[in-house]
DNA sequence: ACCTGAACACCGTTCAAGT
DNA sequence: ACCTGAACACCGTTCAAGT
């Protein structure tokens, strides 16, 4: 899988010595760096071992360069750039290739594939909030949901709501359901481990008479199909709200300007 | 503000000779660090600066003290200690004195206050994702937000699907609303900033045919205003979502297993 | 015993020196 | 002209040496 191999050339550990003439590949450079193998290396990166493992030094020695190659070959200025590139590749994963319809199938079908997106890439959601989305998927992931509930007739503001309220709701979902997933940002935790945790932190903080409310609900343990649960639920009551006034402004304009 | 002051003793940076015996402060230790002072330098650092302003090095500056007395007066073993810190403390900030009645207006007031932190800490939502919340205030931030619904009569996954689907929403739109605030995360930009680069985005890369809903809705120039009204919009569709579903549920139970 | 200065093993990035 | 090794200015954290 990784490229830092024999025949990377004369990349050298410090104080190594310089390998025998006869053992060294005669082949003096790989083909050039592409930035799509760059991104895709760096993505696999974080999804395995964590957004922090992602440096420019690991990212060049996991594919045989060297560090300033990096930016030569992916042509970013900083690594902020590589993070953009980085979100922008996981918004390529939240396309559909066809929308259902009407528009509440639409809607509730992008946020399912965007939510497959973030809980395979939970680093995701971090970077997000430091770099609005401007990138080509990003855009096109925007336009497939205008495209959703481009069928109602609704003014600029209600369009805008909607499909930000669903966006976002996703999200804020994905940023939790990571950890309590068992599949933690940075050190992987088994859902085992985390119920270790939680029932621990809640024998020693919660069941004091300080949280009567915490404590009538008994131990948390949702597992990834709790989550899932938790998850569609609450979206379908997002969407059940927004049908309900889409109803209320339909019966609003058919009557004239009834309140 | 900052108690890197004279009489903080003997530090010198780099190559600075000690200063004169008589101009040296007489008093040879300020008091000790607290926990509290150091996590209060930190999130007006990280509020002021981006999160990546806050390291342990300038954090000990700025308190006019040395690296290593960070872990040892705020008692953290490592970083990410000082992180859970942080997102405690503005918990902190999340709680009411007192609930509103019904559940709906209780729900809709910590959503709104929830969203004032997150608005005044922006890199609160990044760190959360990586810590769950674990700490005092964060479950005092939880049994409030159980105690806004405990007067309903519903399962005990309702309950959950409720509270996380609220406090998710909030998180998620807090997650965007700050860049097109114009009170980015790590340099600020100004709101006039932020529009004139959408502008030149959507010159160069939407109004193309690919993006025709895109290019229909036209510039977005969203000031905190609308922001907030996204907000309130989406916020009141997942209430009245769940509004509606309380009434169905207590009709089914009403009339028996109806459905 | 508690505290901390110097050291270590990393970073991202600059820039001059290579080709 | 393009590419990159060495250097720079930072990190968080260890640990031995101080008090």
């Amino acid at each position: 899988m990784t490229r830092a191999d024999a025949n990377a050339g004369p990349r050298r550990t410090k104080n190594e010595r310089p390998r025998p003439l006869w053992t060294r590949s005669p082949t003096p450079r790989r083909a050039p760096l592409s930035r799509e193998a760059i991104v895709t290396c760096a993505i696999s990166l974080a999804d395995s071992q964590g957004l922090d493992a992602v440096s420019i030094r690991t990212l060049a020695t996991e594919l045989g360069a060297r560090p300033m190659s990096i930016y030569t070959y992916a042509q970013i200025e900083r690594k902020k750039e590589l993070f953009d590139l980085m979100v922008d590749a996981v918004c390529g994963e939240m396309l559909l290739d066809q929308l259902p319809r009407p528009w509440r199938d639409a809607l509730r079908a992008t946020a399912l594939r965007c939510r497959d997106a973030l809980i395979r890439h939970p680093w995701w959601t971090e970077l997000v909030g430091r770099n609005v989305l401007t990138g080509p998927n990003g855009t096109r992931y925007r336009e497939q949901t205008l495209a959703a509930i481009a069928g109602l007739k609704i003014d600029r503001t209600r369009k805008l709501a909607i499909i930000l309220a669903v966006e976002r709701y996703v999200v804020g979902q994905a940023t939790y359901a990571i950890d309590e997933h068992g599949a933690s940002r940075t050190p992987a935790r088994t859902h085992e481990q985390w119920r270790q945790a939680a029932d621990e932190h809640r024998t020693v903080q919660i069941e004091t008479a300080e949280f009567p409310h915490l404590t009538a609900l008994g131990p948390l343990h949702p597992t990834p199909d709790d989550q899932e649960r938790y998850f569609t639920l609450g979206l379908d009551w997002l969407l059940d709200g927004i049908s309900t006034d889409l109803k209320r402004q339909r019966s609003t304009t058919r009557n004239g300007q009834r309140h």
